[in-house]
DNA sequence: CGTGCCTAGTTGTCTAGACAACTGGGGTCT
DNA sequence: AGACCCCAGTTGTCTAGACAACTAGGCACG
């Protein structure tokens, strides 16, 4: 705490620099989980910086889930811990990466197709919208791991066939080509029985448990922007998942 | 907008009175996706609030994910379907009472044990601290779901045994008889296959598939309440998820 | 001993402003 | 037509305060 020099020139808010120091702590086991923080008090004196700011840096703090406040107590480190690899709204690609093994994948098809009723659905196009369908086996250290198909509306990326190389990201070439980033994806996963094909592709005998994830991603707008089928090993693949509470936005109503 | 009027003197926050307005409007079609909410400005002075006050109530509607803000632009209503039916931090009960199923268990063992290796390391257990065991079948309208055997520290509830229904949700029970809450959890799902004992349980075909969950839940300060390993079958149960970005706290680091 | 009161410390909410940074449109100059 | 500037509108950040609501501990009183 003492050490920090705030920086009233830069371009970083200063709540930002706030959270980063505390993050540092806290990562560094300066602040043990369960500890007290600085109270807002505490940091807006010490760093001269007004209430409102030292609030927003702890606030940020709590939405990161590292902290929580308590009212009339103060705002304590959380023993959440940090590193645990949680899934998120990832690219197959993005998420071997982040485990540490290099991806590619082998291309099966990419074409221009008119979508099934359940594609048609999941990205609310028109009855004549045609969609690009890319499936490939997705492939981690030389294994496969599963076999994926992927529909984009063709509307709204016309010229994708062309500028996408079938071995890069698709959700990188969505962002960097299309300044379209996907934010969020709702996704509903079943256990089944690999059939032939599968078993085939994945090189595991037919009847081998699978996981079968169907999953549509939305841009910041909620616009949807993908539906994606696959089908993954449930002997190499497993799902890491964090659920939280819902944060209702703030207020809890009281009837105690 | 027009018709809000505040309630100066209600304990509900001026925020709150405001944010459920909009979200009220946005739901009933008032505000259609990707059409701009009102400006801070414009909340700021219709109601009579300070800026900071519209604000905040445009800020929580984005964190609820029905809105988002774009700097010089404004606040828009996303497309985000907001019934969807999300899986959060919830008991076997509660999930199953959310899409409209009666559900109740059958107690197969309730006791306390030494623990093994993998419950005592998750719940960050002394070496000879015990564990009260609650292994249950999950039944939803009559028809057997899955195999569930929870461990929660003997230390923290030391007359659960005594206390507890086995009928009852165990997460209603803690929060209403212990106060504590669980607001997070971390779990990691593996397909399978059943074997004999879980294909007797759940009366399926030895071979079928299944989902395997080991979920760890924790409350609020980050402590480890509850460490689940369950069974489910993969013919009538399915997971939903809502994969989200990681809020990282607010600020982005512009390198554009 | 326990009950109740008071007080210091803390977070929650709210005000009324200020400037910065960015967007998008319109107008002007070249 | 294209490049540039300016301006109004919007969100992001920040200030300096205010009062309310709650917690926990100490203290006096019964």
């Amino acid at each position: 705490m003492d050490s920090l020099n705030l920086d009233r020139q830069s371009v970083v808010p200063l709540y930002y620099q706030i959270q980063q120091h505390l993050l540092g702590h806290i990562r560094s086991g300066g602040f043990k989980p369960g500890t007290p923080l600085p109270s807002e008090e505490v940091i807006s004196k010490r760093l001269r910086v007004s209430r409102m700011t030292a609030r927003q840096a702890l606030k940020s703090l709590c939405s990161l889930g590292v902290a929580y406040s308590q009212r009339g107590k103060g705002t304590f480190v959380s023993a959440v811990k940090l590193e645990k690899n949680i899934r998120q709204v990832l690219s197959f690609s993005e998420e071997m990466e982040a485990c540490g093994s290099r991806p590619h994948s082998e291309l099966i098809a990419l074409e221009a197709v008119l979508p099934g009723e359940d594609v048609a659905d999941a990205l609310c196009l028109q009855p004549a919208d045609k969609v690009i369908r890319l499936r490939r086996v997705r492939i981690a250290d030389s294994l496969p791991m599963g076999v994926e198909c992927s529909c984009v509306p063709l509307r709204l990326f016309p010229d994708l066939l062309e500028k996408f190389d079938p071995r890069a990201s698709l959700y990188r070439t969505l962002s960097e080509v299309y300044s379209v980033h996907i934010v969020h994806a709702d996704e509903v996963v079943e256990a089944g029985l690999a059939n032939s094909e599968e078993a085939r592709l994945l090189r595991v005998a037919k009847g081998s448990p699978v996981f079968l994830f169907t999953r549509t991603a939305y841009a910041e707008s909620g616009q949807a922007i993908e539906y994606v089928k696959s089908t993954f090993r449930g002997d190499r693949y497993k799902i890491k998942n964090r659920l939280g509470r819902q944060s209702n936005g703030g207020w809890v109503g009281g009837s105690a």
